[in-house]
DNA sequence: ACTTGTGAACAGGTTCACAGCA
DNA sequence: TGCTGTGAACCTGTTCACAAGT
């Protein structure tokens, strides 16, 4: 597997922090909800509130961005939203592709969150032949003999890979070879890329786990006792307390709010892998 | 606002720090892969290759859930599988409910990577009353009404939301009251939850904006300034750039990960801790 | 020999608190 | 007066490197 270890090549350091790349689009959203209200300004407070953010790491974040408010006042809104689109690359047109059209696929096809910013499906590729020229969110569904030449001509640097576990790899490959440089993978598994291309992981039963985690441990707080019981029962366990195969992968994230003032969702890091 | 800003310094205990919660889930699939294949023993340096980490990060995980491998040897594959599996809260049956049964709800009932796992799907719900009886993954759409008695009669704590934006504060809250005190949020927005409930969030568009803002990156490397260009534009194109995105985000679907996350911000997480 | 387990250095991110400016 | 912008403290997480076992 590529073992590129260059995280992060010092000689751009004069970037943004990924956390705060992390939260723009949660500030764009809140903005643009402003926006469609009208609302001319805004103070860090109450952006921070909409976006479930704290206002000091608000304004901290955009400080990176530059001193876009005004002092005693507040953000325009409408500035703030064209700067953070810019500066996240929204201001122009990306197309992609999505490989594997089953219900996720399809589902991924039909959200509207894309177009509303500027992400365009270019076409939507799956393996099963009878599945080509079927329709799905308007647009035919083609298939993967067509990836390399869907990708050339239509200029897709992005991918997202909803098939099962057992194809992403191979399907990444392609993808990659055939220009693709960032790849949203929704497979349970680890995939392997050459440096320079960035891969971003999204795995529906991890997030469960996590808050498994989390609500076991409610559970045995309000017990009062810690007595993480079977310790006799974990070698006869042992053997079988898996099964299936498929599962997880990585990505966190997680959100917390609260009802009465304050609070502070939380924080997230990218992640994005080098391979 | 800083009110009562008594801070919990003091709170952190034996718990173990989120980065290492949100990685678990990894290592459990790669050990989980290791296992099929009958692998009796794996060293730190193998399992983190099959997991995408560094070894050293892969021990350092491992030694808050406690000296479970074997100095020059490694570590036992089915025992490391039932810790963390036990650490994890999965030795235990989890019902739980989505709601929303459009393509993404309907995608996650299919998804397979919740049953191996622990977690049952306890319900499908959704608001419209046509879906009512519909078969979704092989069960019977219920409508909204039915949501707090299916919770209460199937002891559900953690619930899915996969509605439209706009429906999704109203669910949570049924959920809330209902006695859900986990909740995995699909929909592009940010829900108010009491004290003691815990929100993780998957927004799909927002992994897409991460990629775009990267992908931006490697071309103006390429390019090889760093000039980011439109500086002048900026002030002219500020004015209306608005609209760009007033489709609204009505569809929900999403999906989000990435490295750790949750603590909190202020008078969070309760410290969860137990002695 | 070989690999785990971990103190300690390091890095990055969050929060504080206040100076600076409209 | 009010709110932004930010240095500095603080805290969480990552990486190093080696002592400790087997």
């Amino acid at each position: 597997m590529a073992t590129g270890r260059t995280h992060r090549p010092a000689t751009r350091s004069r970037g943004i922090p990924e956390a705060t790349v992390a939260r723009l689009p949660l500030y764009l959203r809140a903005l643009t909800a402003l926006s469609e209200r009208s609302v001319p300004t805004v103070s860090s407070e109450e952006l921070a509130a909409a976006a479930g953010v704290n206002s000091a790491k608000l304004r901290k974040d955009f400080s990176y961005l530059g001193s876009y408010g005004t002092r005693g006042v507040g953000y325009d809104v409408e500035y703030l939203v064209y700067q953070i689109s810019r500066e996240l690359g929204l201001t122009q047109d990306w197309p992609v592709v999505i490989v594997g059209i089953g219900n996720l696929g399809a589902a991924l096809a039909n959200y509207g969150g894309f177009a509303s910013r500027g992400f365009r499906v270019a076409a939507l590729i799956d393996a099963d032949p009878n599945m080509a020229g079927t329709p799905v969110a308007g647009m035919p569904v083609q298939h993967t003999d067509e990836l390399e030449k869907i990708i050339a001509d239509n200029g897709v640097s992005i991918g997202v890979i909803s098939t099962p576990a057992g194809a992403a790899q191979q399907v990444c490959d392609r993808l990659v070879a055939a220009g693709v440089t960032s790849i949203l993978n929704f497979a349970p598994t680890v995939l392997s890329v050459p440096d320079g291309v960035d891969v971003r992981k999204v795995d529906l039963s991890i997030e469960l786990q996590i808050l498994a985690f989390h609500e076991q441990r409610k559970a045995g707080e309000e017990a009062g006792a810690e007595a993480v019981v079977a310790d006799a029962v974990a070698e006869a366990a042992a053997a079988d307390v898996t099964a299936a195969g498929s599962a997880a992968e990585a990505a966190p994230t997680a959100a917390r709010a609260e009802n009465t003032d304050r609070k502070g969702p939380d924080g997230d890091v990218p992640a994005v892998m080098p391979a």
